[in-house]
DNA sequence: CTCTAAGCGAGACGGTACGTCAGGTCTTACT
DNA sequence: AGTAAGACCTGACGTACCGTCTCGCTTAGAG
């Protein structure tokens, strides 16, 4: 785990990148559960215990790669007075991203990845689920809804949109996550 | 997959079902992920080629088990003439349905099924999400609203609960589940 | 086991004649050892259990079929009264037998056979080895040679011959048969 | 195989060892035709890769079995100046080795396992049958005799016992082989 | 000349072993 | 000390056959 400490005290960081980059290139080509340490060992002209050696396990390494890309994904709601333009604006670009092919294939492997690792599913959560919700949580909280508000508006938004793209993969159009964000709002208001 | 085409010649209705239980059992004691078949056969009882002779792959196992319990989480939305109340009330037991053990495991395993492999996604996406969506989708129709709204609505509300549950698990309140339905409607009302 | 009691009451011999047929054409295909059940009632269109019904292992099958064959190896050594000129004749239509594609393959089933399984051991001596030995020790005994240097003989000159070619195959020239022969006679002479 | 190239590299010893050992144990106790990697594995406390590794099959795993073996069997005719006491005691000695029930079972084990693989018939030939048949042929022709027939002489002596072995096995008395090579003996003189 | 049971083809079944892949640990030799 | 390499034990994979067991169908022979 990278982020594990401090100084880890004299490792290489040329084998680190050619692990994560090596991952992250199997991992497209193949997806996650055919993702072995063999494989990206080799790739990376590395031995098997350098992976060992600083990741505990197949998930914490992907959860790496994940959280070093989530940046192209992850972006905070713009805030202009206008709470629907704003909003619109960063639902459009969310699943644009997510129905992209890389973005889509980053979904599918963060899922699995976490649903099948607790410690790996508390990190994607706090780097990537969480500040997914909180931004735009925060959005809304910063145009004066209450918490309760905020809160099931954002589980509506983030999650209408994540979940259908789930189910419907790259055939998702972007459109329906602002018409859907627009009905959420207007809801959010009503209420 | 049962049997794809016409006539399952003469198979043994004993060992179909001692599979079945046999991976339910272990998919509940162990997650999709450790579930192996050499554990199931060991399980059952039963010859490994029993089970490759009827399932093409793990996935395809766990799909039918999965869609074999689907019905005690799938219900069709009431339609008292009450819409509100048909919905809340059908949020609020989806919800609990899925935060019970067993529930929640279910989605687990049906979202990492799903994920892993396209046929097996397909098939719990026509005995699983898509019956879930079109019920909600189907009753808003009924209640007066057009495609597009009550489409929107309809993954706003079965995403939010659904996402929602697969980030946070056991710890979802259900009665999030409620106000959300509630927002969401309003929204549609309004637009 | 053809010859296994009286009467088989009901037996198709149109079942038994393409089971021999089939075990021997995949004999000669893929030799013993790669030799399955399977594959002979697959080839010989038939139901497995036909074949388990009259023949007790692979091994008894295969013993039909190389006795079946056996006249194609086996004569008397014939009586002349010139003893070397009619043992020289033998040795040389046995090594010239021994040493055809499908004789050289015969004789390495046969042992094989013979070796694994205790009762095909017996059943194939009798139909083959012993007969093989006695041919030759009976002539000896009726040109006027004792129990003790007829057996010796013959162990001699069979053995001599049978080994080296189990041990050189098809490389194996039918002469070094004849020069066997005639020494072994000289030295029974002798003796 | 050992290893085929140059350098077998950090092989485990300790691993061979144990290798060989359960494989000669599991010979004895079932016999070739029942030996399976998978036994040897376990009875060795070595992973079935660890046997891959180092040899291609089961045949070539047993034939280093039966080569570090051979010497018990193997033994170079002496060299008095008495040919006939020589063969006879050489003769004697090897009817002995392969009538005790450890050198029976391994003179089977070695013509099955010769009879079919060829790359191991190769192999036991030149570690087994060559080296026998030459150290007859070899004091012969110090004897003087020719190449012919030392060549048939020694066909006829090794055959002669080999075979008779095979065929009745440890019934074989041991006198029979020197009487025979005495007779051998003597026409080989004549001729 | 029917009826009935044995023989038959097919092939599912519970198993054993195959030969392969990858996991995670370990040892050796190099930098 | 960290690393590349790779042997090691383990455990699961998916496949091939084993020998046994029904299933209907066909067919010969006893009534």
């Amino acid at each position: 785990m990278t982020a594990g400490g401090e100084a880890p005290r004299r490792r290489s960081e040329k084998s680190r990148v050619a692990i994560v980059g090596a991952t992250r290139k199997l991992l497209m080509e193949r997806g996650f559960d055919k993702l072995t340490i063999e494989a990206v060992a080799a790739r990376a002209g590395v031995g098997k215990q350098t992976i060992y050696r600083w990741w505990p396990s197949r998930h914490a390494l992907v959860a790496d790669v994940i959280l070093e890309d989530a940046d192209k994904i992850l972006r905070p709601v713009e805030n202009t007075s206008d709470l629907e333009a704003d909003m619109c604006a960063w639902a459009l670009a969310l699943a644009g991203a997510l129905t992209t092919a890389r973005g889509n294939a980053m979904l599918r492997i963060l899922t699995i990845a976490g649903l099948e690792h607790p410690d790996t599913e508390a990190r994607l959560r706090a780097g990537f689920s969480a500040p997914l919700h909180d931004s735009v949580r925060n959005r809304l909280r910063a145009a004066g809804f209450g918490d309760v508000s905020a809160q099931d508006a954002a589980d509506a938004i983030v999650g209408g949109i994540v979940h259908a793209i789930q189910m419907e993969g790259r055939a998702f159009p972007p459109h329906r996550a602002e018409s859907l964000t627009r009905m959420v709002l207007a809801g959010a208001s009503a209420g």
